[in-house]
DNA sequence: GCTTTCTTACTCGGATACCTACTGTCCGAGTGGAATAGG
DNA sequence: CCTATTCCACTCGGACAGTAGGTATCCGAGTAAGAAAGC
């Protein structure tokens, strides 16, 4: 199992904007964010997309136009970058193989119980979630240090 | 980011392996685990390899041999059992990105603090390993009821 | 000076190709219990 | 009756093909700011 590298990437750009809106550098064009992280600037782009789709960033087209975040850095989360670029969909997936093979000829009402699998498995997703879901974009740029947050905007101007 | 099906599968007959240990049926072949719950026996037997690497059960060659668990169902938990399937490394690989393009000429001290980013995913990776820790096989044996337990061991027998 | 047109610099979305990892199958080698053959 | 051989039912491990999804690139369409041209 291994988690889409886009999410890194929409993660790190986020916290990036944050820091350049602060200092009204934004919108800031894709391909521009691109370079500062040497990304490969289309598929970034896909990236940026996906953000846009889920209300996390918006675009401005036209001259001069770019991405800003669409809502302050403290209100959006970790689990709203990583569902946007990875999909809300649960990791694991139950196919119900317990009413196959030996249980095939089995009533389904025999089944309604939810699978014991499916469901603890499903509890340590929740679980990841809610610990994704209490750290803010704020939060990650705070703890990194006002440096590095004059670098980037130093780079931007 | 979705994860092996093979975990599907290997949870539910350690869950099988149990229940037949009950009964004095191990080792049980593998071609029959496969067609309990109708899974391809040659895929499934890779599974079952990963789990014998990882200490989970074992396997008796030659006739009347067959897999069984290794110890106690109450001492596998579905950590044990994710990890020998999907592999122990995380979901979230930290590439470092912040040490490219604008940053690339900065010193590597610089960047000796471990990346918030990454930090906060290995932080929510670490919560949902403690809930799959937290459910052993025999809990999900326990949780399912005898009447299936029956069930499977008459359709070994 | 004001309006219109044009250019430019962006985003957006689809189409496409590549590559990796998961899915699935097959086969030969090794192993050990049970049946069989020989003394 | 006892021992040695053969057979059979398993596992193990590697090799291999197919497929889905992630990675990456490109291109045309749309949009808006600013410059240029015309009145």
């Amino acid at each position: 199992m291994r988690m889409n590298e886009g999410v890194e990437w929409a993660a790190h750009v986020c916290v990036l904007l944050h820091w350049l809106d602060e200092g009204g550098l934004t919108p800031a064009p894709a391909a521009r964010l691109a370079e500062s992280y040497d990304l490969p600037a289309a598929y970034l782009g896909k990236q940026l997309q996906a953000l846009a789709r889920a209300g996390i960033t918006e675009s401005v087209a036209g001259r001069r136009g770019g991405v800003r975040l669409a809502r302050p850095a403290s209100r959006i989360t970790l689990m709203d970058v990583v569902a946007a670029i990875d999909g809300p969909s649960d990791a694991f997936a139950c196919t119900e193989i317990r009413q196959q093979g030996m249980n095939a000829e089995r009533p389904r009402r025999e089944f309604s119980k939810p699978c014991g699998i499916a469901h603890a498995m499903r509890g340590a997703e929740l679980a990841w979630r809610r610990e994704l879901a209490a750290t803010s974009i704020a939060d990650l740029a705070d703890e990194t240090g006002e440096r590095v947050a004059d670098r980037a905007r130093a780079h931007f101007r």
